[in-house]
DNA sequence: TCAGTTTTGTTAGAAGATATCACAATTTTT
DNA sequence: AAAAATTGTGATATCTTCTAACAAAACTGA
């Protein structure tokens, strides 16, 4: 019997952890980041209420366990939305990431606000949810850069004072430059525009107008999927 | 000496809540919603815990109102943006409408970001908010209609389900059908893609990112109003 | 096996929050 | 001047996070 990689002591102790993590979520869920109590955690556990301190320094500390892990987690949804749709063509995909960020988030409201909530001191160095937004943002690059014609850099490289920013931002992300400014540009537009409609729905603006944000969010990607798709000459 | 139409209660009265109000936005400038302490603002205005309760009769009804006051003042700010740039024809208003939103929300993270949280049972009735957010709409909607070449309802009449949902909105809001669905979607499109680009940039994306995201704003901003410019049809 | 160390739990308590209550003081009204 | 409405007070209940001191349990090595 080979020695396991886990002591005793580290499986328990992570089956607590994961307990932890699991009675605040449903807390999130139910009222938002303010609604967790390490207080009402513990004693629904059956321990006293300091005892958690052993697992999480601080109700800050768990809060940020729990907004990397939500990262980690819609990352994941938006790369089966992309792979379930694999052999329907890239634009198809598209629409279906575009379309698993706005369930993702109807279905979490709150845990979706909570990590794109204004960024307080505390928990500023999130880089587990840096990391998982950029691998999201590779799932776009590669997307879009798929449904660009023809990936010549030299004819589609811009101009202007926003295509430059971007490409300050490829080479400190060390995005190879195969990915046309087009591209790029079309990437953070992707994200901003439906991040956009899906936390104005989430505020229930759309409730109040009546509208269907989803019809929204298959207009604005097939807007871009079209700027892609044309030639860019 | 005519009868004031305030009392000398109600003078002091609203001194008293108005003071409230500034202590409380200085807590939220500082710290967010959950900065605010009724009991920390009772005292450093010199009176005890509980006399606080006399003006607000709770947590929740001080947050409410806070946010209702500030949607009329980011509102009022739109419009004065607008009218500031009057006389450089509409695209130019709308690309100042568009500059104070976000210089607002930067301004003023925290409060923004409040009256943009996942809403909650407690203040679901933000019909001053409501109103505010409509007010800023018709704004839109004006100044797209004014960049509209041919504002013909006929030929820029759509014929898809968003289409629908707008003209459905515009039936329930009472907007005058001069609005075509061509403006009513640009004017619900600048809202949402401006709203995402400052919603990220207040998360600290675009910080990670080292891109600025006015560039970003403008851009969006100039495209609509391309395609408002165009000819439809 | 047994002593020593680490880990994990406990109770007690500080400091502060919201909110209610009973009561006093003040101000307006009659 | 008396009555009523308003605005303040202190006491209190109940919640929170979090620290401190201490006890029990579980691993570790000789």
């Amino acid at each position: 019997m080979e020695e396991p990689v886990l002591t005793r002591r580290e499986i328990t102790r992570n089956r607590t952890l994961d307990e932890i993590r699991q009675h605040a979520e449903e807390q999130v869920k139910a009222g938002g980041v303010e609604a967790i109590s390490l207080n009402a955690i513990a004693k629904s556990m059956g321990m006293s209420g300091p005892a958690i301190y052993r697992y999480f320094a601080s109700r800050d500390e768990l809060v940020a366990d729990l907004i990397a892990r939500g990262y980690l987690q819609l990352a994941r949804s938006l790369g089966e939305a992309s792979e379930s749709h694999v052999d329907e063509g890239p634009d198809r995909q598209l629409a279906a990431v575009a379309r698993a960020y706005r369930e993702w988030a109807l279905a979490n409201p709150h845990r979706f606000s909570m990590f794109y909530a204004v960024r307080s001191e505390s928990h500023a160095d999130l880089e587990a949810a840096i990391a998982a937004s950029q691998g999201s943002m590779d799932l776009l690059l590669d997307l879009l850069s798929r449904i660009t014609p023809g990936t010549d850099p030299d004819t589609t490289s811009g101009t202007g004072e926003l295509d430059d920013a971007l490409e300050h931002w490829r080479v400190l992300r060390d995005v190879p430059d195969t990915y046309s400014p087009l591209v790029l540009r079309l990437a953070l537009l992707t994200w901003t525009r439906l991040h956009g409609i899906v936390t104005l729905e989430l505020a229930g603006v759309f409730e109040d107008m009546e509208i269907d944000a989803g019809l929204l969010c298959d207009a604005e990607i097939q807007t871009i999927v079209e700027i892609a798709g044309s030639r860019p000459a």
